[in-house]
DNA sequence: TCTTGACCAAGACAGGTGTCCCAAGAAAAT
DNA sequence: ATTTTCTTGGGACACCTGTCTTGGTCAAGA
């Protein structure tokens, strides 16, 4: 950490309270405010010696412009407003860290804000005072509320992504084809020979839910197969939390049933484990009596033994989608709305093997 | 999404752009910028009707007054930067979650960047260049560069605080007792009757693992055991990435040696569930035949069977204490650095045993 | 010594906002 | 009808920066 030589002594002539200004600065190098300007935004027609002086002083110390009234000079603030469902679940994460990254990249900062039902509004406004260059969603919130913002965006041409949740109107959004998530895991599972399956957690009515059952379905369908013979739950039993315990009771009530199904498909990888340990408690040999599949493809997924088959949602493909979105609304206000979907693809471990007898 | 009772046709009478400045916005209210000014302010002496027709208008338009703007104005910025060592281990994403909140809670923003080595000069300068309120670290960095920072952070008084990293003169910090940490640990594993131990990925020269160490060491020489006799480890035979098959690597070499020690000490949850799973492969009972202990308490520790013992970071207490440091600065300026250290906690689950024989 | 550049100092303006001030207009009270 | 009180309009200034202009200093060349 060796100070870069100095005409000051620099331990010494460190100023006692922060610089604020250029004014200030300018004071301190003795030079002109003008000069000081000129230096620090590279024109030219300087003495060399001039220039190393400022930037001397500025490592010294430590000065930088005040980004908020280069703003009002009409520079762009270069910040996008991140709106997060949540910050605990990993796949969310996952998806901030990239996204963070790939705008980082792109010279943008990251303004974060953890989105509560009924707090978009205040929220998306703080964004646009602090004259964000585009907003960002991700996670599923409140359809209407969302849409509601959408709205709000398109009339001031504010340039967005939602990422994550279909089913808004007028949205630039990217998301996982869960339709084709869940019909790639039923038809592997039928190709393994199965035919009854248990649903550990996949009920409700969302539009991520339906978008499921309806893969469900389809596979169901085209391989002859009927719904209501089909599928089996237990999901209204318990209160739903998606968690791991949520699985291991949804499988203590699978295995209590009399002719429980073969294969199960789970909302999630932990649901999934939660599960699996269930109906390994309950003497059920995994994969050689019972498959199961998770989803979003986790590192949990490896904890359990044996390691779990699960979807992977292709978060670097979203989320690079996602800031593709963005720069293209940045760069042309006037462009249309549009919806990227993602392809899921099936990771296979050990969890699943093909039906006994 | 009901639009509240207006006297404009909302969805007609949308501005195509944008509203940037309270000087449009007054002139499509149709009143004066002063009168309009004095309405957001909260200022006496307006007509009823004045103030109630320009709130409309700001919902119908979205007009938010530019922040920068007010800034310049003296207002705070209501910001804090956050620098993050990663955001893809469930720790330390945990504690940006709980910070980001807390922050919150008190009206600052968060702006987030996740520092790569070299990059904390470009980065704080760019915080501050975005004049924030505070500066907060969280999570080890390399210790010249971070006391780098704190020494300039010093010098302008910029309010900041280091999170889990001890060692940087002059900082703010809240840490964890690793030393602590270690030693309920092993005496934990005393009291079942084990005198030997493995050690999992504690190894090194950082300042956290050196902490740790002496921790071990301090339990030991306390309970009258030599630590060249009862410690034993095989880091170095693998190149150490601290995941899941690392533990288990290590595992299955403390299996093929003699006599190996039945109580293992991991680095983290994930080398210890690795491990447990490397000891089940090998044919070991856990906890029967061998004990492990985790660290950090995640969430991970439920997924393997048996559950995992671990020690618990005390994360809210941690951010809660680094908001509080941090208030206090920005309170009174001249306050004096001060560390606040975390007492750690053992959860005991199901993957330690009193020792066989 | 005088001219010519090279360089810097100093002033002015714009950008969006809050606030102070004074004048103008409207409504209410006399 | 006149006066008083309420309310609003509009100008000015400060905040900090980049940029443009003008004027000044100093050294080098003629």
């Amino acid at each position: 950490m060796s100070t870069p030589p100095s005409s000051f002594s620099s331990s010494q002539r460190k100023p006692a309270t922060r610089i604020r200004s250029t004014a200030e600065f300018a004071k301190y190098v003795g030079l002109a405010r003008t000069t000081v300007s000129r230096v620090l935004n590279d024109q030219p027609g300087l003495k060399e010696a001039t220039v190393t002086k400022v930037k001397q002083a500025m490592e010294e110390t430590g000065f930088t412009p005040n980004a908020y009234a280069l703003h009002l000079k009409g520079k762009k603030t270069a910040t996008v407003g991140i709106c997060m469902e949540n910050l605990l679940t990993p796949p969310a994460v996952r998806k901030l860290a990239r996204l963070q990254q790939k705008l980082k990249e792109r010279g943008f900062s990251s303004l974060i804000e953890v989105l509560t039902p009924g707090t978009s509004k205040e929220v998306c406004r703080h964004f646009l005072s602090l004259r964000v260059d585009a907003i960002v969603f991700v996670g599923h919130f409140i359809e209407e509320e969302i849409a509601a913002r959408v709205n709000e965006f398109n009339s001031q041409s504010t340039p967005h992504v939602v990422i994550d949740q279909l089913g808004i109107p007028g949205a630039n959004s990217v998301a996982l084809d869960r339709v084709k998530g869940m019909k790639i895991v039923i038809e592997h599972l039928i190709a393994l020979g199965h035919t009854r399956f248990g649903l550990l957690g996949l009920s409700g009515s969302t539009r991520s839910i339906i978008d499921r059952l309806s893969g469900i379905e389809s596979a169901l369908t085209e391989h002859g197969l009927s719904k209501s013979e089909s599928i089996l739950t237990h999901d209204s039993k318990f209160i739903r939390k998606n968690d791991f315990d949520y699985g291991r009771a949804l499988a203590s009530a699978f295995s209590c049933a009399k002719n429980p199904p073969t294969a199960y498909v789970a909302l999630n990888d932990e649901i999934a484990i939660g599960a699996l340990h269930g109906f390994q408690d309950a003497g059920f040999k995994v994969p050689s009596d019972i498959s199961i599949v998770g989803f979003n493809n986790q590192d949990i997924c490896l904890m359990p033994k044996p390691v779990l088959t699960s979807v992977d949602q292709g978060i670097e493909e979203t989320v690079d989608a996602a800031v593709n979105l963005l720069l293209d609304q940045i760069d042309r206000p006037s462009i249309k709305p549009r919806t990227k979907m993602i392809e899921p693809i099936l990771i296979e471990r050990g969890s699943c093997a093909r039906r006994k007898k």
